[in-house]
DNA sequence: GCAAGGTC
């Protein structure tokens, strides 16, 4: 007898198969870790996939790609080489295997992995000869009862999961092939468009922001404040008050007035304990405190995990179940004189705050307490967010106190609020936040102040914010767009294709054509509904009232005749299209007086032309990662550029004899919120302006577009 | 080449 468990990943197979024995050995197999066991006389093999091993792909030539089929990821896609040893690891230690059970996670993507699995590395008997186990965590007790008592496998489970890659695959390939073809035949330009079911609603959101910015209009209104004696700056109860005479009625009224405390009340309130990450938090967390781009914290995140030091990142639990063992961890922790001070301060027994998301498969994110070694900086910066996180989650609610002072001056109301903390509490074990610490003024009810200057501000109403990466994260989630683990992705393809750039995402010509463009064509691959139609029909699948075929057939049909639409226009499409793309590509202004253009062909490095091309040669080269950006060189008024490492600014023209190459962190102004220096910082994604007490002082600002 | 979904 030999027995195969077929799990979804490596990290899977280790815990499944120490669950199932202690004596489980480990070996290895063209270095893809692998696990034998032996049970009365049965020789069991647990083996690992790395998630999907197959991938479809076209099985015939044409315009329109409607015929497809699984096949090797590593043939497809050439940076994922790794998944032949894989799939050879399976084949090879699966050939006299006569037992097959799948124990990948029970989802319909994990369902799926282990199906194919099974099927092409093992041989489309092992399919039939093959039980399922079910289990909700990756504790010995779950796998064990799972083990114990498997089902049989699903295969309308099965189809859903197909059906899901087909009809993702047949609207976005084909869409996104029509839109690249029309601007090929009606420019003879390659330019890369794509369309699919989550990243065109994404863009579509930003677009729709957009729209809203360009229709704001800015209504003015004045804010009254009194400054008094004592450093107290008071202001008007009423806040924005929208007529200019209601402004000037309240200033008569105050003129040469004392202010009277009317009113102190004193609260305390709890600053409650946050919750552990789970991956879209730790995202934002680390978006808003150190600035990296969510696929950045992704992508460290893991590494973290690979290494040991942190547990899987790509979980939306915001649970830490006892059996991760964090007494333990904690302990563990304790080795280091950081950490320890922390955890020393926690109550026993130990008990951590949770929030309300879940996670099939995994726990929230946490440290393992195998404690990191040399980790480069921004390693170490997330490694201690994470941890310190986890230990702040076991720590006590926080203490706020505050004094909301009333005042007249005349007969108008006036207001002021000082907040102190009283009590750290998990505050102390999470040092990434300023804690509120203001100085409470000695004043009484009663008291008469002198006001010094009574202010009248003119100021207008502002659109609503444009997104940054991790609140447009946030927004999928809420819309149940794209998953945790593919959000940070589809979001950096909008920038790839040069559809949004920016830190606060601003949508491009491209991007914003391309949504009008299939508006019209395709409305629904532009809205969620697709998602939402997507959902029902794989629900059906999967209760046995509709068959995969015929919803495959019913999509063919619906994506023909939008093809079809799109082919009949193409000249006009394709000449829109890249006329937006041009004017996307915009970076300032040639010598000559035309635009000059970002050249970013797909043989060759990216560089920067005149539009006027042929009648102006210009040209200028970019250093590896520039950035162009929007200040101009004071010399020739061409744009600067920004390079290197660290950051450099030069001119566009490297000839143009402009003095020096200053870093971009120039000071420009004194930070309004903890008077710290404010420096010009730029990032992959443009420029904008930061605190130098950083992240201690979170201030930020966009750098103003001049237009 | 093109999607979205797993994972190293």
């Amino acid at each position: 007898m030999h027995e195969i468990i077929i799990c979804e990943k490596p990290k899977a197979s280790e815990k499944i198969a120490s669950a199932l024995s202690g004596k489980a050995i480990k070996k290895n197999y063209k270095r893809v870790p692998y696990y034998e066991l032996q049970n009365n006389g049965k020789k069991t093999t647990v083996l690992a996939a790395v998630g999907h091993l197959y991938s479809l792909a076209p099985t015939k030539r044409g315009k329109k790609i409607f015929d497809v089929d699984w096949v090797p990821l590593y043939e497809k896609d050439k940076s994922k080489k790794y998944v032949k040893n894989y799939i050879d690891a399976i084949k090879k230690l699966s050939k006299d295997a006569d037992t097959f059970i799948h124990a990948c996670d029970y989802d319909i993507e994990g369902t799926l992995i282990g199906y194919n699995a099974l099927k092409y590395a093992c041989g489309d008997e092992s399919v039939n000869k093959a039980v399922r186990m079910k289990f909700s965590t990756l504790t010995t007790e779950d796998i064990t009862e799972a083990y114990q008592n498997p089902i049989t496998l699903d295969l309308n489970q099965v189809d859903s999961g197909i059906a899901r890659h087909v009809l993702d695959f047949l609207f976005g390939v084909n869409i996104s092939k029509y839109l690249t073809d029309s601007v090929m035949k009606a420019t003879k330009r390659y330019i890369q468009l794509s369309a699919g079911r989550v990243q065109t609603p994404t863009l579509s959101i930003l677009v729709d922001r957009e729209k809203e910015i360009h229709k704001f209009i800015p209504e003015p209104y004045w804010l009254i404040k009194a400054r008094l004696e004592g450093k107290i700056t008071a202001d008007h109860k009423k806040g924005k008050i929208f007529q200019k005479e209601d402004a000037d009625g309240i200033l008569a009224d105050v003129e040469n007035k004392d202010a009277k405390i009317k009113k102190i009340d004193l609260k305390k309130t709890k600053k409650p304990r946050p919750f552990p990450f789970d991956l879209g938090s730790l995202q934002s967390e680390a978006y808003s405190l150190f600035g990296f781009n969510p696929k950045k914290t992704q992508q460290i995140a893991q590494n973290l995990y690979t290494e040991g030091y942190t547990s899987y990142p790509r979980t939306s639990s915001q649970k830490l179940p006892k059996s991760i063992g964090y007494p333990k961890i904690l302990k563990k922790l304790s080795k280091s004189a950081a950490f320890r001070k922390q955890v020393d301060k926690l109550k026993k027994p130990y008990k951590p705050n949770e929030g309300k998301k879940t996670d099939e498969a995994h726990p929230a994110i946490h440290p393992t307490g195998s404690m990191p070694k040399g980790l480069a900086k921004d390693s170490q910066k997330l490694y201690e967010l994470i941890t310190y996180r986890f230990i702040s989650v076991f720590g006590e609610d926080g203490l706020v106190e505050t004094m909301k002072t009333d005042l007249t001056i005349g007969s108008q109301n006036f207001i002021f609020t000082r907040k102190r903390t009283v009590k750290m509490g998990w505050q102390e074990q999470y040092p990434f936040r300023k804690v509120e610490n203001d100085d409470f003024p000695p004043i009484s009810e009663g008291d008469v102040l002198k006001v010094k200057k009574i202010i009248s501000e003119e100021k207008e109403t502002k659109p609503p914010a444009r997104y940054n990466q991790a609140s447009l994260i946030r927004e999928l989630e809420k819309r149940g767009l794209g998953t945790k683990s593919t959000r940070a992705n589809i979001i950096s393809i909008l920038y790839d294709r040069k559809y949004v750039e920016g830190n606060k995402i601003k949508v491009n010509f491209l991007g914003e054509h391309l949504i009008d463009t299939l508006k019209k064509y395709s409305q629904k691959i532009t809205s969620e509904e697709l998602t939402r139609e997507f959902e029902e029909k794989l629900e059906g699948i999967m209760g046995g009232e509709a068959q995969k075929d015929n919803i495959i057939a019913e999509a063919k049909v619906e994506i023909t005749s939008i093809l079809d639409d799109i082919e009949k226009n193409k000249l006009k499409i394709g000449e829109e299209l890249y006329d937006a793309y041009r004017k996307s590509m915009i970076v300032g202004e040639c010598k000559c007086g035309k635009n000059l253009i970002l050249i970013d062909s797909p043989r060759g490095d990216p560089f920067v032309g005149c539009s006027g091309y042929p009648e102006c040669k210009s040209t200028y080269s970019l250093p590896r990662g520039a950035v162009i950006l929007k200040t101009k060189c004071e010399k020739c008024d061409l744009p600067l550029i920004s390079y290197g490492k660290p950051r450099q600014r030069a001119c566009l023209d490297l000839k143009c004899g402009r003095e020096g190459r200053e870093p971009t962190n120039e000071v420009v102004g004194t930070c309004p919120d903890c008077g710290n220096e404010l420096i010009k910082r730029s990032g992959r994604y443009g420029e904008f302006i930061g605190c130098r007490g950083f992240p201690k002082c979170r201030f930020t600002k966009s750098i103003e577009e001049k237009s």
